[in-house]
DNA sequence: TTGTAGGCGTTATCAT
DNA sequence: ATGATAACGCCTACAA
């Protein structure tokens, strides 16, 4: 590989002059200057990173640590949110995922540590509450889309459910519909109880009766395995004679459901029935027709600010233990419709 | 931080034999090995990857490319791929994102070749002919999910979109449906024209007369922004009173399209209509009620045997311009069935 | 404005 | 089996 000394060497200066072309540190005679960048062409000199960080010591590489399997789709957008800012910030990305196995947790942390990583940002792939590699690594990290437990002090970024589903709790009840059924995400996510939480304090607050909320449970058991009771619930729900005029669903892949339940029975969306969701995955959302009023999942931006928060916690900017929460936009399209007078 | 001197000095060796024992060479005295780990356990000292690229000018770094946009979610697993087989070898993986845009693609090269990065696995989200990096660059590469132009010499490896449609006609006929709608994917996709000649091949083969076949557009205009003529195109075809027994659908968000239809028409799923995908999108193929039979893009496989055709070629074990077509296999599920004496 | 000396942490080479 | 010395490519510190 050409060196610097190369580079030198042909433009008949030092090597420490060259070394400052390429920095375009100042105090360099612009003819000079136009020397060595001849020289750096004709060769095709491109700096070597590995030596700059080691004599410097100083890292421009972020790692992160991923627990995806092949369930939820769109949180790779997560990453795609630190790679823009990443680029726009002239970082490196060092990528690991760890299937969710423990074991390659703590191989990635080492790995990362060798490459003398400047930061961590932790992604999960849903909403919960986590304990990053029990054995201590003192790489400077962030929790991107997931919640410390207590025991340690990391800061996080997290979407706000609770005021996601709160703002969607208004839209429906504006829309005018005072019977709602509401079918509730798998307990083991974060999500579901603030989601949950936020639906029925508004419900109280808007001076509903709780009998007018009608709440069952769409899904349980291990996250990517779980039994599915939406469609079920959903046609039993639907086919009373005091059926809800809008039904809202803890996420997509469940209002999905309750979508063909709902055209099974031969109601109209959104005419006879208002239906919406939580997430915002558009293989559903866009892909329903009439397409589905949601909540977005600001997955992009966890990733975005996720680093942006990182970058500051590195430069000491920012304290510990701080936790920021992103808005999850309501999306508001045809699949929900003021309540027809009945 | 703690450098190979340090434990050196601790262990009362030399640091040559510190190195020797980091890397586990033979010719090591077992109680000097035993000496130096309790010294490397005690200081935690951690190898430097950046040092020992360095001196040794060997990377075990592969870099990725990827050009994902927020459409076409699944096919992060083929990331999840490379990651997986990067792991069990012990290598690294520096990732960057394009978002399609060409400055941004050579920036990444250019950092990658900072970095002396070994090799770089150039993944696009979906099945196209694409020509990385007119302005040459050396760095040994194959292709993921994407065929080279004629115009430069890589390595590839792709879906075959061909041969798994061929499956799928093969069964949705042996099913017995001998009127059989088809809805087209967007002309813009490489899989496009593989799928439909490969099905309109079969459909000659076993002797139905192209009358028998009904094809029509369902998707036109840029990726990502496309035009969508599905459910208008499907129920149409659905309303007919020939109307066909099986319906098969460019990939799986047209099938979603064609499902509903289908169920605003009142037609049964599969009792009366047969209906099948491409694709594999589980947020859809395992989300509709009875679920969909598809035929499965390989992403995850593309990316763990994408990684493992690059270290064959890092290896100089593969011929330069070879090929490699993946296997898509046909995923039956409960949107098919045989075709009712009708 | 430019150059020299030295060292970052590691491994290659050659001795012992 | 172990060690001494040099070198990888770059940058820091200092000098000219």
């Amino acid at each position: 590989m050409v060196s610097i000394k190369d580079v030198a060497k042909v433009a008949g200066v030092s090597d420490k002059t060259v070394s400052r072309v390429a920095n375009k540190e100042s105090n360099v005679h612009p003819e000079t200057v136009e020397k060595v960048n001849e020289a750096i062409r004709k060769l095709g000199y491109v700096p070597n990173m590995t030596a700059r960080m080691m004599r410097s010591s100083r890292s421009t590489t972020f790692g992160i640590i991923t627990d995806y399997v092949s369930t939820t789709p769109y949180s790779g957008d997560i990453v795609r949110g630190i790679q823009d800012w990443a680029n726009e910030n002239k970082k490196t990305v060092l990528m690991a995922n760890t299937n969710g196995e423990p074991e390659r947790e703590s191989e990635t942390w080492r790995t990362f540590q060798e490459h003398r990583i400047q930061g961590v940002l932790f992604v999960t792939m849903y909403h919960r509450i986590i304990d990053p590699m029990p054995n201590a690594v003192q790489i400077p990290t962030v929790l991107v889309n997931s919640h410390p437990s207590k025991k340690r002090k990391y800061r996080s970024i997290e979407p706000d459910d609770y005021r996601g589903s709160t703002d969607l709790a208004k839209y429906v009840i504006q829309l005018g519909h005072r019977k709602i059924g509401y079918i509730r995400l798998n307990p083991a996510l974060l999500g579901a109880e603030l989601r949950i939480d936020a639906f029925r304090k508004v419900v109280r607050d808007c001076g509903l009766s709780q009998a007018d909320l009608t709440v069952k449970l769409g899904m349980e058991g291990p996250i990517g395995n779980e039994t599915n009771w939406v469609h079920q619930e959903a046609t039993e729900m639907l086919s009373g004679a005091n059926r809800p005029t809008a039904l809202v669903c803890g996420n997509d892949e469940m209002a999905l459901q309750a979508y063909l339940a709902a055209l099974r029975l031969g109601l109209r969306i959104p005419e006879d029935l208002t239906i919406a969701g939580f997430d915002d995955f558009r293989l559903i959302s866009l892909g329903l027709k009439p397409q589905l009023t949601t909540v977005a999942l600001p997955y992009y931006d966890l990733g975005y600010k996720g680093a942006e928060l990182l970058n500051r916690v590195l430069r000491g900017e920012t304290p510990e233990e701080k936790h920021e929460n992103l808005p999850c936009p309501l999306v508001i399209r045809g699949s929900s419709s003021t309540a027809s007078p009945s």
